[in-house]
DNA sequence: AACAACCATTGACTTTTTCAAGCATTCGCG
DNA sequence: CGCGAATGCTTGAAAAAGTCAATGGTTGTT
């Protein structure tokens, strides 16, 4: 075990700050996932594409963009991938011929339930209702745009 | 104004995953922290190492590292760059002559306080009861590992 | 019909992340 | 003590992620 080096300054100021707090926790997370993840061939980035090609109404890569705050030149890189998997497949949207919507294929959905499963919950730890406030409370910041 | 296209994937099972809720919030946090500390010649990761250095018992760059979940060699950038500034200093650490120990200069400290205030808590619309259970919930996550 | 706006894509470029190797120092153990 | 393993900082290279401008096809507006 390592001895906890990082106590000796667990004290500062930092602690406090939501958004230090924030990218502390989303990067602890996002190592966790990646590591869950990887033996599926699939990141959080692909699992989050995935995962909205799995709606109803599949989005278009713009709206996957704005969605993941990405730019729109990654979204095609990444559904490039997921597409030459044949886990997803695009189709030029027939209300805008411009656009393309992404929608997740049997194959795809399948995979994103076992990846579903593989992803630990992280609010393990957390007792319901405070995972409640929590998940409120980030939706607040993360939409705040 | 845009038209919220986003709000068409707003009904997505993502907007429930934590983890999503997390990164998506961190990354709107850090485009504003770093637009808002720009000014200053800093972003929220010189920010934060400035903050650390500030400590009355400051922390070796090791230390640094760890804490900010960066890789040591990331530090060494970082730390360059300030004191090169004038914004803090190097020093070897008395107790371990192959650890550097990172304090601020009165510079530093100076141009840590003017960046505090510049950064615009994130938590202004949150409730004062709400942000403490937020802060709780984050720290659980943020240093579970 | 003409023009501006918009989506997806490409390519170039910068920044960030990740690794491995090196030197100096410390620690553990014989 | 002395020797090898481990640790902390530094460097440099390679991979990944992020940013930006330009292009072709399409839409919407005038």
């Amino acid at each position: 075990m390592t001895p906890a080096h990082a106590d000796v300054v667990r004290g500062s100021a930092l602690t406090r700050n939501v958004s230090f707090l924030l990218t502390r926790a989303s990067v602890v997370a996002a190592q966790r996932d990646n590591e869950a993840l990887a033996p599926l061939g699939l990141k959080v980035r692909s699992f989050s594409v995935l995962g909205l090609a799995l709606d109803d109404q599949p989005p278009t890569q713009r709206e996957i963009a704005e969605f993941l705050r990405l730019d729109p030149s990654q979204v095609v890189a990444l559904v490039d991938d997921l597409e030459q998997r044949g886990l997803l497949a695009r189709e030029t949207d027939p209300r805008d011929r411009r656009a393309k919507v992404v929608a997740a294929t049997p194959a795809g959905s399948e995979l994103y339930e076992t990846a579903r499963e593989t992803v630990v919950d992280i609010t393990a730890g957390v007792d319901e209702h405070e995972a409640e406030t929590l998940r409120r409370a980030l939706a607040k910041l993360a939409f705040e745009a």
